[in-house]
DNA sequence: TCTGGGGTCCTAGGACCC
DNA sequence: TCTGGGGTCCTAGGACCC
């Protein structure tokens, strides 16, 4: 069996946990530049507030039911993450992290020991009480079944927070309760086509033939109908690896001048950087791309990518953010102005063993090594971008996000640590 | 006025090889 | 008129996820 560990509305719960005043509140959490809205409570959605909608759209009823808004802070979701993960490990040996709020256990050989529901109801509570977090949490045979479980034990409240389908009736029972579209793996064209075959629920797909799914779709589609008939097949592994870097934003404001430009590229090429050598890791394709604003179609519209291949893999910040500008050399067209740019790095692979170009120009590549690292030893001990590259500007740039109402970085920062008074 | 960011996997088809 | 068979690699685009 597999379960699956579902922290609930999950930024707003870290929001929640900070600002302890909300508790059965509406309350969201923004995307970057406090554009649209990323995720919400139960009592958000109750005023009539959806994910995706663009917050600017919905100030009538965020002023008229005092609705709660809060900027994206990743650094704070990330650290609380982790606190959760840490507990899910020191209980649970194969623990696989699928993404920043949902972790896969293997529960394979526990059953033998323990009653499974009271194993997972014990760490659901051991979860809120270390990390005020609440999770929705779903055990069954394949993983497809657990998100389902998960979402069950959210939505009911007699589950108690966890819900596990292990019987052929409950199976049944469940599939053809939940909605289609909530299926894992099952997006909107695969819905749009199972609608017109006439499948309108889970239970409609997992009863159609193998020798139907198998000519009607193609490995993805018969592997969530294996799934979802109890057949685990889906391997979700931890990346270890990331074979993409990307770093891009949409900017505060739009900016037309090349140096302004610059200064975002070269800041994103280096976060990019950052990130590849975190996971010890070299690329060989710097990708960059710029584009204007496509909601103001009063405006010229321009979008164009470039990309540039280094002859030896590097994870250098110098070399990665001088072939960024390169690249945004090559395609940067004066007139436009521009509402979002970005930075790719591909062709990734291990920094060790590297594959050196008898012809290579750069003779300082172990010199270069040391000096990135002292510069990440020099950020990690003072703040990120203590030290930068002198291109990405020292001021405050136009282009730079929007947010309003983030949190402070309660804990990462020694600065910005809560303070409780007694 | 204001509209997010970062990934993975799969497949078809082109180009090329012997 | 007749026009093989069996591969690999690469890329773009689709579809999906959070």
């Amino acid at each position: 069996m597999y379960s699956l560990v579902d922290c609930n509305s999950f930024f707003c719960s870290v929001e929640k946990v900070f600002h302890p005043g909300l508790e059965g509140k509406p309350v969201c959490v923004l995307s970057n530049n406090d554009g649209c809205i990323v995720a919400l409570t139960p009592e958000a959605k109750a005023c009539g507030l959806h994910r995706g909608d663009p917050i600017f759209k919905m100030q009538d009823i965020v002023r008229h039911y005092g609705v709660q808004v809060f900027s994206t802070n990743m650094q704070l979701y990330a650290a609380m993450s982790q606190r959760v993960i840490n507990i899910l490990r020191k209980r649970i040996q194969h623990v696989e992290n699928y993404s920043i709020d949902e972790s896969f256990l293997d529960l394979n050989g526990y059953e033998r020991q323990y009653d499974l529901v009271e194993l997972m109801q014990e760490l659901k509570n051991r979860i809120l009480l270390c990390t005020d977090i609440p999770v929705s949490i779903g055990i069954a045979p394949s993983k497809t079944l657990a998100k389902m479980g998960s979402k069950f034990a959210k939505q009911y409240p007699g589950y108690h927070g966890v819900c596990m389908i292990d019987t052929e009736t409950k199976r049944r029972k469940a599939l053809a309760l939940f909605e289609l579209a909530d299926v894992w793996g099952i997006g909107r064209r695969t819905l749009e086509k199972l609608n017109y075959y006439g499948v309108q629920t889970p239970l409609d797909f997992a009863d159609k033939n193998e020798t139907w799914v198998k000519s009607h779709f193609h490995k993805p589609g018969y592997q969530t109908w294996l799934e979802l008939n109890g057949i685990p097949c889906i391997d979700t592994h931890e990346v270890q690896r990331n074979q993409t870097i990307c770093t891009s934003r949409s900017f505060g404001e739009m900016v037309s001048d090349l140096a302004s430009l610059k200064s975002s590229v070269a800041s994103f090429a280096s976060a990019s950087a950052n990130k590849l050598r975190g996971q010890e890791s070299v690329c060989k394709t710097v990708t960059v791309f710029i584009s204007s604003n496509r909601f103001r179609e009063d405006l010229q519209q321009y979008g164009q990518a470039a990309t540039c291949t280094l002859s030896v893999a590097t994870a250098d910040t110098i070399e990665i953010t001088q072939a960024a500008l390169r690249c945004l050399e090559s395609i940067y067209v004066p007139g436009i102005m521009y509402k979002k740019s970005g930075v790719i790095l591909g062709e990734i692979s291990s920094s060790s063993p590297l594959q050196l170009d008898l012809f290579d120009t750069n003779k300082k590549r172990k010199e270069r090594r040391e000096l990135m690292k002292a510069l990440d030893n020099i950020n990690h001990r003072y703040g990120v971008k203590t030290l930068r590259l002198a291109v990405e500007g020292t001021e405050r740039q136009p282009w730079h996000i929007k947010c309003e109402h983030r949190s402070p970085n309660y804990l990462t920062d020694i600065h910005e640590i809560l303070t409780v008074r007694i």
